[in-house]
RNA sequence: GCCCCCAUCGUCUAGUGGCCCAGGACGAAGCCCUCUCAAGGCUUAAACCGGGAUUCGAAUUCCCGUGGGGGCACCA
């Protein structure tokens, strides 16, 4: 079965945060365009200029490398399907514009946008579907050609048949019918010259080739509208794939800014610039988003590149998917463990920087094998590791206290481990964890008692990755001293 | 209000008429391992929205309800 190489492409708006989902069709596209030996292509639809925030472009460029879905063509890498950015190709449909309206398919419309309004309203009060009355609808030609050549402001209407239905084939849900009546004559090209959406995806996605278009289940609704457009131009349709959106973690709903909060005060994000800092890795992200609208049967832990060999369109699934940030914290902990050690080194490195530690190469390199299976986010090394780095912990006096065991008890503990070690000639852990062990057994006391002292005497925390093999890291000198000074606080309590 | 879409464990999903008293994963519970915390291993609870129809046989096809989602802009 051979089969043609794919151009996808991802068009988002630069109107705010790149957010998950335009990650998650990003990927799919990625991944057919990858899987069939074609292109990914991103294109910037910046055609509300209103709407346009700045920096939002780049923070879309930013986070698809972040990712590791480079595009093949875009607007900061070129293409020969350029330009990549809707406002740069004014022209383009303007000329497009012009050719449905010659050959009767679109119209120039002159009505004024407060008319519009009144009507609306009048539609409204009247309890009917609000649409364009058509006024400018039967104007005839000339007059139009007219009114143009006096300047007067319009934008242009596509002409939307009124009787018949549209029959529009999502490659997911099959054939979609509507009433062409229910379909408005929608405007292409807005009195500023600019296109809607309408317009501009239909023509670039013919122009620049596109041959699969993956979007929200939110076109559905004008996705006949589309078709017709195509049609209207004579074109071939690409095979339309409308995914579904994703509902916040109820269920009840999409994302609000209220639940984007929320999950903000949870260390959860669904912004992808946020990802990174929060301590999520690519993998985890990607991994997570494919699979809310990616059914595989088994094994659902994967690489992009395994990811590339799984994927398939027809795996694709069309009903909504509620976030669940649990599982992006399994994917995020599960990739971290596939991870080599230096690899992982480098990634824990700016964290660890950015918490102010003087981080060690050598000694990051050792701890790995100890925290890696601790890690939920990358940020965790902080918390697992930190004191590693530092020459100095700050402790909780009363953390020092072994449960059942009082100040003068726990001090005495600490004297006398202090003291085994103390004679040891070195502290890696083969040599100092057996005389710690019998001390325990000659002690009676709970390991948990003692092992528990020292573990908060030296890492400065009543959790910490295991307890010899951390100390044979930062060393015996350093060792010595923190239990001293453990000592020194409890004589005090 | 009108239109469109969707519907399997709490969540993400597998399932394309018999292999399903429905499989996997997250989460939950229990046990094992264990110096804390994890990781790992084993086990358990947990679902085909309801009603009709077609069929020898339906989670799977069709219809009607119900529920959920999306849309009804010179926004995308």
């Amino acid at each position: 079965m051979s089969i043609k190489p794919a151009r996808t492409r991802i068009a988002p708006s630069p109107t705010g945060h790149m957010h998950l989902g335009t990650a998650r069709v990003a990927l799919y596209d990625y991944l057919l365009a990858k899987k069939t030996g074609g292109q990914f292509i991103l294109r910037i639809e910046d055609t509300d200029l209103k709407r346009t925030v700045p920096g939002a472009e780049q923070e879309i460029f930013d986070g698809l490398r972040w990712l590791g879905l480079q595009y093949d063509e875009g607007p900061d890498v070129g293409g020969k399907f350029g330009p990549y950015r809707q406002t740069e190709r004014r022209e383009i449909y303007q000329q497009h514009a012009k050719i449905l309206i010659n050959n009767g398919s679109a119209y120039p419309c002159f009505c004024a946008p407060d008319r519009l309004e009144k009507v609306k309203q009048e539609q409204n009060a009247r309890k009917e579907n609000p649409h364009y009355d058509g006024t400018c609808r039967v104007l005839a030609p000339d007059e139009a050609a007219r009114r143009i050549a006096n300047g007067e402001a319009y934008t242009v209407r596509f002409k939307m048949p009124h009787d018949g239905v549209t029959v529009a084939h999502d490659h997911l849900r099959g054939d979609i019918t509507i009433e062409n009546k229910q379909l408005n004559d929608y405007v292409l090209l807005k009195s500023d010259g600019l296109p809607t959406y309408h317009l501009a995806a239909i023509v670039d996605d013919h122009e620049m080739q596109i041959t699969h278009v993956l979007r929200g289940s939110e076109w559905l609704g004008t996705f006949p509208l589309h078709v017709n457009i195509v049609r209207a131009f004579g074109w071939d349709e690409p095979i339309w794939i409308h995914l579904s959106v994703f509902l916040k973690p109820s269920g009840k709903g999409k994302m609000s800014k209220r639940e984007t909060a929320a999950a903000m005060k949870d260390g959860y994000s669904i912004f992808i610039k946020d990802m990174e800092e929060l301590g999520f890795t690519p993998e985890g992200v990607l991994n997570w988003s494919a699979l809310m609208g990616w059914g595989v049967a088994e094994d659902d832990v994967m690489t992009t590149a395994q990811m590339l060999d799984r994927f398939s369109v027809d795996g694709l699934t069309p009903s909504p998917a509620a976030i669940n940030f649990q599982r992006l914290d399994h994917f995020n902990a599960t990739h971290i463990r596939l991870f080599t050690a230096t690899d992982l080194a480098a990634r824990l490195k700016p964290y660890l920087i950015r918490e102010g530690l003087n981080v060690d190469e050598d000694a990051l390199l050792k701890i790995i094998p100890l925290i890696r299976e601790r890690l939920v986010t990358l940020d965790d090394c902080i918390a697992f590791g930190g004191f590693f780095f530092k020459d100095e912990v700050t402790l909780a006096p009363e953390d020092l206290i072994a449960k059942g065991l009082d100040a003068k008890q726990s001090a005495e503990i600490a004297r006398k481990s202090y003291e085994i070690l103390s004679a040891l000639a070195s502290m890696d852990h083969a040599s100092a964890e057996p005389p710690m062990r019998a001390y325990v057994e000659s002690s009676g006391l709970n390991i948990n008692q003692i092992f528990g002292i020292i573990r908060v005497a030296v890492t400065g925390q009543k959790v910490s990755p295991p307890l010899f093999e951390s100390m044979e890291i930062i060393g015996k000198e350093k060792c010595l001293q923190r239990i001293k000074n453990a000592i020194g606080i409890l004589e005090k309590i």
